[in-house]
DNA sequence: TGATTTCCCATTGACACCCATAATTTCCCA
DNA sequence: TGGGAAATTATGGGTGTCAATGGGAAATCA
């Protein structure tokens, strides 16, 4: 399996039992979960996870739309109907507002489409790899509608911040009602 | 089914009625009760407790949500539909805060999505199955909308410990509130 | 024409599917 | 109501299929 295991060995990559990918109820809004690291050959292709493909694979264009966060190193990434979907409400806006323009600027002039090759495999734009410091391989991280690319050890030293920061109690509310507690 | 019985110790555990699995009344939610023990075999195969299983191959995805929780040494497990209510709920917050952060990469970038194979059966990924501590043997524990896979010692010693408590006149609700930071 | 990108084929290993068995449990009927 | 047939579950194991990965040939571009 995937899951972080920075230190290179593993190889291996998937997980889950390719069952099928998962979707938001009726609503159809796709639904990334799990973390899996890929390695990137020579040619720079990585292999998009089975089931992010699955779920990417039925949109309207299928393949991935990514861009820079300019939150952390790392790319964002998602099907083109979450774009589409962002696109639509911000629209709804005077489109000369600044919230268009940051939009419009921040993701959609900044964001690739990348499509998928025949063995399902993306190739990541130079400019990208740099901003999230990827060289040979790279953790798909799923956040629900949309999941992230990260260079494998930097994810798992924010994920280890985050851990801490939750564990503070700052977010507790949430997981409350819902599975932790005891 | 091998009701919940490791080490002869208590062994009560009920046995509910059996029949079907059960769903809150017409909510739709799923609710899982009582305790099974299963085995692990050599290809890491565990049979999800009938009874779940039907709860679990209802909803949206036929499988089970597995993630691990960072408050004891068990694996946090729920079906998909769970998981969306969460999500769902989260994303009416900025997609940027803090607490969207600390439940994405807490929860969602952690879990796995596993499908059931013909017989009804997973496979733990090996980092939840250290979290766990769990070897060849694991104990699904009905939480309500949830339930957690333990180690069948660890999770009886847990369960003493919780009744030790109750005894010593702290109600099991105070000790949720608190049991958040620890 | 050199360099880069796309398509196609090959390899390896993990896992999903299929079949088999034993122990229960449920159901049916005398 | 007892007993036994049929159905369900938990488990084991073989094996074909698919995902991840590598490389070469063909197509594109500058």
């Amino acid at each position: 399996m995937s899951q972080m295991s920075p230190k290179g060995a593993d190889g291996s990559a998937s997980d889950l039992g390719t069952g099928t990918a998962s979707e938001f109820g009726g609503s159809g809004l796709a639904l990334f979960l799990s973390t899996f690291v890929n390695r990137i050959d020579r040619k720079g292709r990585i292999s998009v996870p089975a089931q992010f493909r699955t779920v990417l694979g039925a949109q309207s264009f299928p393949g991935v739309i990514v861009f820079p966060s300019f939150v952390v190193p790392a790319i964002e990434a998602s099907g083109i109907d979450h774009i589409e979907r962002l696109s639509a409400g911000i629209d709804q806006f005077d489109p000369f507002s600044d919230e268009h323009d940051a939009f419009a600027i921040s993701i959609l002039a900044d964001s690739h489409q990348l499509s998928f090759d025949s063995e399902g495999r993306i190739v990541l734009p130079d400019v990208l790899r740099e901003h999230a410091g990827i060289s040979d391989r790279a953790a798909f991280v799923g956040r629900g509608p949309t999941f992230q690319i990260w260079e494998p050890e930097a994810f798992r030293a924010c994920q280890e911040e985050a851990r801490k920061r939750a564990r503070d109690g700052r977010t507790s509310l949430r997981f409350k009602d819902s599975a932790e507690e005891r």
